[in-house]
DNA sequence: AATCGTTCCTGATAGC
DNA sequence: TGCTATCAGGAACGAT
């Protein structure tokens, strides 16, 4: 499930692959997918030719900054928002069409790639470009989202998520800060996208375990020293997740197909009833506002 | 205004 | 073995 340190590295492969490269033609076999505009036909006449002169991150959004070429004074800039959700996630490669034949639509045309992974199998949508390459959207359950944006008004639009946590200025100030006056249990406020970017179940229940702070914990209730080791708990764990290029226990892949590096370092999520890291007592699965949260009950206690 | 529930989806998994 | 029912889960949206 793609989380800022997924998402970053998405944005680190495709900076490598896609710069300065045009959209020639779009395909999906679920037009639904594209939200702005609505109309796919209409989509797909807006992006025709433009290119690639920058992807980046803001929270779990991808976003490619693209300009007409020749670059025409006067017309306003674009920008391609993707969000990923739960299953997507964007490769690039060459594949070759299928006969209609299950659900499976597109092949890698290399077969020894790692492209061939059976998570890259449910490609939705197909950027072409013009070094013949494509960039693919896998999403196996439908959920991302595709929007096209003039580039000032994304801007505006992304200012409404809070701050990045690996951001040179988010300091522990700045986390005390946002935090001050919020309501409610500490797992569900720092995956709150208005409050904190990028945070969400995965990394959430693994910033905590190395915390150790209960994720039911109300976060008026933290104490100075659980804030502290929080914030350090949540750099450390996203700046370690980035360096391994994510997680891959499930659908995420890497833009070449590849597995991310993180599951070895996993603690807590997805761990249930196995043995704690730290004191060996029995990981624990609980409901927190209708989210799975996976924690130690003898290291985390409220 | 803030919080809660519902919705979008389908592969994987558990249960029989 | 094979079928069916249940679940996961980010975030927009509607309801309270």
């Amino acid at each position: 499930m793609p989380e800022l340190p997924e998402v970053q590295t998405t944005v680190n492969g495709l900076n490598k692959k896609v710069l300065n490269r045009a959209f020639i033609d779009v395909w999906s076999d679920w037009k639904k997918i594209v939200k702005k505009p609505k109309d796919f036909e209409q989509f797909k006449k807006e992006i025709k030719n433009l290119k690639i002169k920058k992807v980046w991150r803001r929270a779990k959004n991808i976003v490619f900054d693209l300009q007409a070429e020749p670059a025409l004074s006067g017309v306003e800039g674009y920008s391609l928002l993707i969000h990923q959700k739960m299953t997507g996630h964007l490769l690039v490669g060459k594949w070759v069409r299928q006969p209609e034949k299950e659900n499976i639509r597109w092949l890698p045309a290399d077969k020894k790639s790692p492209l061939n992974d059976p998570y890259n199998r449910f490609l939705h949508l197909i950027f072409f470009l013009d070094d013949k390459n494509m960039l693919a959207l896998s999403d196996a359950r439908k959920f991302a989202k595709v929007e096209l944006w003039k580039t000032e008004e994304l801007k505006k639009e992304l200012e409404k998520i809070g701050p990045e946590p690996l951001d040179k200025k988010f300091g522990l100030i700045k986390f005390k800060e946002v935090l001050k006056n919020k309501k409610g249990k500490v797992k569900q406020v720092i995956m709150d996208q208005s409050i904190i970017a990028g945070i969400g179940n995965i990394y959430a229940s693994e910033a905590l375990w190395v915390a150790k702070v209960h994720p039911e914990k109300n976060v008026a209730n933290l104490s100075e020293k659980e804030l502290r080791l929080l914030y350090f708990a949540i750099r450390r764990v996203l700046e370690l997740s980035v360096k391994l290029g994510g997680e891959s226990f499930s659908d995420y892949r890497k833009p070449d197909g590849s597995k991310g590096g993180f599951d070895t370092e996993r603690k807590v999520y997805k761990r249930e009833n196995q043995k704690c890291h730290r004191c060996e007592v029995k990981i624990k699965r609980i409901k927190v506002g209708q989210r799975s949260a996976f924690f130690c009950p003898s290291c985390q206690k409220i």
